[in-house]
DNA sequence: GGGGTCATACCGGCCAGTCGGTCTAAAGTT
DNA sequence: AACTTTAGACCGACTGGCCGGTATGACCCC
């Protein structure tokens, strides 16, 4: 043995490196299988490395898990951040901020099913963090919202709390039914459910 | 042993069924631990009885989970039915149903969480079923939208598939969120739900 | 005395995590 | 330039515990 063509790991002609392979399957393998259906072993065969790799990388299992939670969750925020901080009405920002979450939500349709799917799984203390970090997520998107009724654009009858949750559900749940390969791109999903929001925030 | 108080199994003083009882208690522990953190034992346990208990009524833990989709699907679905076929534009008997769908998911908050959480761990034949039946309720959920797109009350610019998947996900999503102590009845948040569905709808 | 209703003991399999070890390449050392 | 040391990267056999499911038989009511 010992052929291996220098560039790290070799087997397959794969040369992403080990540590983000194995987050990039075990996504994958959670999303289908569920966090409790996929076996260590199950990551590591489809990343091709052996335990020893993945424990060198990572504590546990549920530092896999929680990987990935913070990967979307940092990410979307940082977006919605930049949305919020932006020009236009509120309304507009609003617009901005429903579409791109669908849209990046879709782009990363994995991590949104285990997402939604699996967070009860975490230990406790990881999942106070995550909880947290959606919490601001939420609140974020609440006061734009809000923006948005005291600017008398939007109903003022239906609390912002309930509208995020509402939205939210929606954004949640988009692994459970959209198909890449149907007819309908990330980017149309987003406009078309965006446009479902505003419409029914509109004052009449 | 063997004081056995007759009255059946005796125990606590539950005086419900066995074969209920297990059903009941194995929802709850589902959606507090989800189905693959929930034990057999832990089941039995909590219900008072032993594995022999269990094993006599079910054929299966899987037997178990099915029967809670079973149970809130067909539910919800002979619900629908009724509206749906009942007196009304198509708009009110729209505005019912989502209502209704609401409360009834909220009023069953185990079963919902069960439900949107643990799909995947049936085996596929009786995984196929269940999408069969929520197939069944999303194509009538779906009718009712046509008939008011055809009545020129809802916007038609918006295939009535996405909207169905988009109210769905709502209901499917109340379980992350809901907090029966919290300041919204059931009957509200069905109200408020309604109102931005319609309101999202309607031709301007 | 037979059918329904359970209890008890037990098994085989799987699975997260561990641990000693190997290989390699860069960093000192002389 | 050869030689040693060190540290990171990774291997893979092993284990201890849990967990779903089964086999067998006791108890009770008709």
């Amino acid at each position: 043995m010992a052929l291996r063509s220098r560039e790290s790991t070799g087997r397959t002609g794969n040369r992403t490196p080990v540590k983000e392979r194995l987050l990039h399957v075990a996504t994958r393998l959670f999303a289908r299988h569920g966090f409790e259906g996929t076996s260590v072993q199950d990551i590591v065969d489809a990343a091709g490395v052996t335990k020893g790799a993945m424990y060198h990388y990572y504590g546990s299992k549920d530092d896999l898990l929680y990987e990935v939670y913070h990967q979307v969750l940092s990410m979307q925020l940082s977006h919605l951040d930049e949305i919020a901080a932006g020009p236009g009405t509120a309304e507009q920002r609003l617009r901005e901020a429903a579409a791109d979450v669908v849209r990046t939500s879709l782009d990363n349709l994995d991590d949104m099913i285990v997402f939604f799917r699996s967070l009860h799984m975490l230990p406790d203390d990881k999942q106070v963090q995550v909880r947290a970090e959606r919490r601001r997520y939420h609140d974020k998107f609440k006061a734009l919202v809000e923006e948005g009724v005291a600017a008398g654009t939007f109903r003022a009858d239906i609390s912002a709390d309930i509208v995020v949750h509402y939205f939210l559900s929606v954004v949640n749940q988009l692994g459970s039914w959209y198909r890449p390969d149907g007819p309908l791109s990330p980017a149309e999903v987003g406009d078309l459910f965006t446009e479902l929001l505003i419409g029914g925030l509109a004052t009449r």
